[in-house]
RNA sequence: CGCGGGGUAGAGCAGUCCGGUAGCUUGCCAGGCUCAUAACCUGAAGGUCGGAGGUUCAAAUCCUCCCCCCGCAA
């Protein structure tokens, strides 16, 4: 079939690496380039690199809402789009365009975690699974009928880097069988549906108010992007795992001992087993500590 | 020229401002103690201080250029 492509990340790279295998891939649309890194250089996204290494036609518009640009994606003549992590909304005009609409692949079991940040929000929800949804897509916010879906397992350690990964081999897996067999899409349920609002880079600064088992997962959700992190002063430090210590009396945020423990809400308190000091490389908490501990009695939620 | 931090024994760090050939923790090796140990004691090995120039009687430390890593920001 002749595919148009929509997406930015990773995650849609490796999908659009899994369509183009079998279909024909006659235009990419992704987000344009964006200062990024430390020279601040444009710097394509992940689906562009991609595309223009299988020598597919790149568009970088920056809305699909005029009229020109509606007719431009209309003459591609598409038989079906398919849409992953795109980040511009859709108008209706668009979905329409190909003869079989626009799939989309999302990283939920829907109608759970519908938005932008299904694979963060399920693991910080304390969800023991999540999955891939292959959904025609309607106006609606990720609220179209499915076609497939496939779950997959969050435990006490899952990561989002982890989850990301496994995700994304089942939505390459899922999307090509996809179009290749079209099943009957479905309805999604009417009960059950949740938003996962994207990631506001102020959910990063841990709030030691919370319980233990709270923070913990957020660590686990944003690890490796945004990436939780502690004031210690004016020094930035960025968690990437911690382990439920024994319960305290100490306030929230207090610095228990040498070794990193850290008193949080409701008794509860936390070890951080991975962290990374500003300008240093990512240790384990043993590493870390040869050189360098957190004072104890500090108070991190001041 | 977007802003900033850093590269010193296998690992993590101090020392750099106020030049005088390097120190701490841990690991490793040997020995001891112990019922035993990731515990303790003793001893040993291990570093062209990111690279190249320059200043100096003398450079990890001051000056110039280069390489690499990281944070912010997107």
């Amino acid at each position: 079939m002749k595919v148009v492509f929509m997406g930015t990340p990773v995650f849609a790279a490796e999908a659009l690496r899994a369509v183009a295998a079998e279909h024909e891939v006659v235009c990419v649309y992704t987000q344009p380039p964006r200062p990024a890194g430390k020279g601040y250089k444009l710097t394509p996204s992940p689906v562009q690199v991609t595309a223009e290494e299988l020598g597919i036609p790149v568009r970088c518009p920056t809305t699909l809402r005029t009229p020109e640009a509606q007719a431009n994606f209309a003459a591609l003549q598409a038989d079906i789009g398919v849409v992953c992590a795109y980040g511009l909304i859709l108008p209706q005009a668009i979905l329409d365009a190909p003869a079989k609409g626009c799939l989309n692949i999302h990283a939920s079991l829907l109608p759970r975690w519908r938005g932008a940040a299904p694979i963060q929000r399920a693991i910080q929800a304390g969800d023991t699974e999540t999955g891939i949804t292959i959904m025609q897509m309607d106006a609606g916010l990720d609220t179209g009928p499915m076609l497939l879906s496939e779950s997959t397992p969050i435990t006490a350690t899952t990561t989002a880097a982890e989850l990301h990964d496994r995700l994304m081999t089942i939505g390459c897996r899922l999307i090509t069988q996809a179009l290749n067999h079209l099943p009957q899409p479905i309805p999604q349920p009417a009960e059950g549906a949740t938003y996962a609002a994207k990631l506001q880079k102020t959910e990063a600064l841990i709030d030691w108010a919370q319980p233990a088992e709270q923070i913990e997962r957020t660590i686990r959700a944003f690890n490796p992007v945004p990436t939780a992190y502690l004031m210690n002063g004016a020094e930035r430090i960025k968690v990437f795992a911690a382990e439920l210590a024994e319960p305290t009396t100490a306030p929230a945020g207090t610095v228990l001992d040498d070794t990193l423990r850290i008193a949080c809400g409701h008794g509860t308190s936390l070890r951080l087993t991975h962290l990374q000091r500003p300008g240093k490389k990512p240790l384990p908490a043993d590493e870390i500590l040869k050189g360098w501990t957190l004072p104890k009695g500090t108070n991190l939620a001041v």
